[in-house]
DNA sequence: CACTAGGACAACG
DNA sequence: CGTTGTCCTAGTG
């Protein structure tokens, strides 16, 4: 179908984005029962309009997926807001990365000024859907104890997020064909790999599998706003080593292997592989002699400004911002 | 052996 | 001028 995933231009990243795929998205419609209430979603998944796609979703995830990170907080709050900017299907401060959604339903008449009432109470919808998907998608993460980032997923998670979604939405069991993946293996999987696997099934997990990916994405872009001072990409300013750390960390899927956190709230990181930050900081500053000496260096400089400091508990390679918000 | 701490000074915008 | 890069000595596990 016309609204699938669309091949990644850069491979390194897994991440489908904006990967809401019309077949995510009829799930989507389908996840809108109170709760978990599984007798209310009985049989809803053998309809042969399964393929039609419900714009008016698709529509409200490409407005509020550009809207960036105040998505989450509009969720939260709830509050009415003036009207919003059309959609333009960017990501403004990733402009590497390209969007991945098909937006045939928008942007063909102009907004007017008689539309924005619509828009309004458009934005109201969006925030609702997303706010209610991720509502359930965090009780079930509650359910089952597992990370909402797929991504992060071993095995064994990956087996009790197939048996719940079969479970919820009474699909055959098909866990035995996806054993042994983790869920960055799931993750990068097409739609076509899902359904050679699982030819019954396999289209839904996929698309339920999009959904939580999205969500994912979302709540990252999220936290990514709230460090927001650290994008050196939006300053002309030449880059700090401390924002440049902080980017790293803020793309976990690119650099996790690296650098990580080891308590985002409190702003405490590990430097993984110190000879790699240290080359990929050295690349950044067009320094080629560049090295985890130097760079530790720097860092140590940060101690008496009071940017980063070592833990409470020092340990090797493990630093800590002073103000992580 | 790799990491940590910090002094000293040069280089760079 | 502040920040960083470079080099260094000394100390730690």
């Amino acid at each position: 179908m016309s609204n699938s995933v669309r091949s990644l231009p850069d491979d390194s990243l897994y991440r489908p984005r904006m990967a809401l795929t019309g077949d995510s998205l009829c799930q989507l419609d389908r996840t809108r029962c109170p709760g978990w209430d599984l007798d209310k979603t009985k049989a809803s998944m053998n309809s042969a309009e399964h393929t039609s796609i419900p714009s008016l979703y698709l529509s409200c995830f490409d407005m509020l997926l550009t809207q960036d990170t105040h998505c989450l907080a509009k969720v939260s709050e709830a509050s009415p807001t003036s009207a919003a900017p059309m959609p333009l299907l960017e990501l403004r401060d990733e402009p590497e990365q390209c969007p991945i959604i098909d937006s045939q339903e928008q942007g063909l008449s102009p907004c007017g000024i008689e539309e924005q009432e619509e828009d309004r109470s458009l934005e109201q919808v969006q925030s609702m859907v997303v706010g209610e998907v991720l509502k359930d998608i965090e009780t079930a993460c509650k359910l089952l104890n597992i990370n909402p980032d797929p991504f992060e997923w071993n095995s064994s998670h990956v087996q009790k997020w197939l048996l719940w979604t079969e479970h919820l939405y009474r699909l055959p069991h098909a866990g035995k064909v996806f054993q042994e993946l983790s869920g960055k293996d799931l993750c990068d999987m097409s739609e076509e790999e899902f359904r050679q696997r699982s030819p019954h099934c396999g289209d839904t997990l996929h698309a339920h599998l999009d959904i939580w990916k999205s969500a994912a994405w979302m709540k990252e872009r999220f936290t990514a706003g709230l460090w927001s001072e650290a994008d050196s990409s939006s300053s002309g300013q030449p880059i700090h080593l401390w924002q440049f750390l902080k980017e790293l960390l803020l793309k976990p899927h690119n650099y996790g292997r690296c650098i990580r956190w080891l308590n985002k709230e409190k702003g405490i990181f590990k430097i993984e592989d110190s000879a790699h930050v240290a080359r990929l900081w050295g690349l950044r500053k067009n320094r080629p002699a560049m090295n985890y000496d130097k760079l530790s260096r720097s860092i140590r400089q940060y101690y008496k400004k009071g940017i980063i400091r070592k833990p409470d508990v020092s340990q090797r390679l493990v630093y800590q911002f002073v103000h992580p918000v």
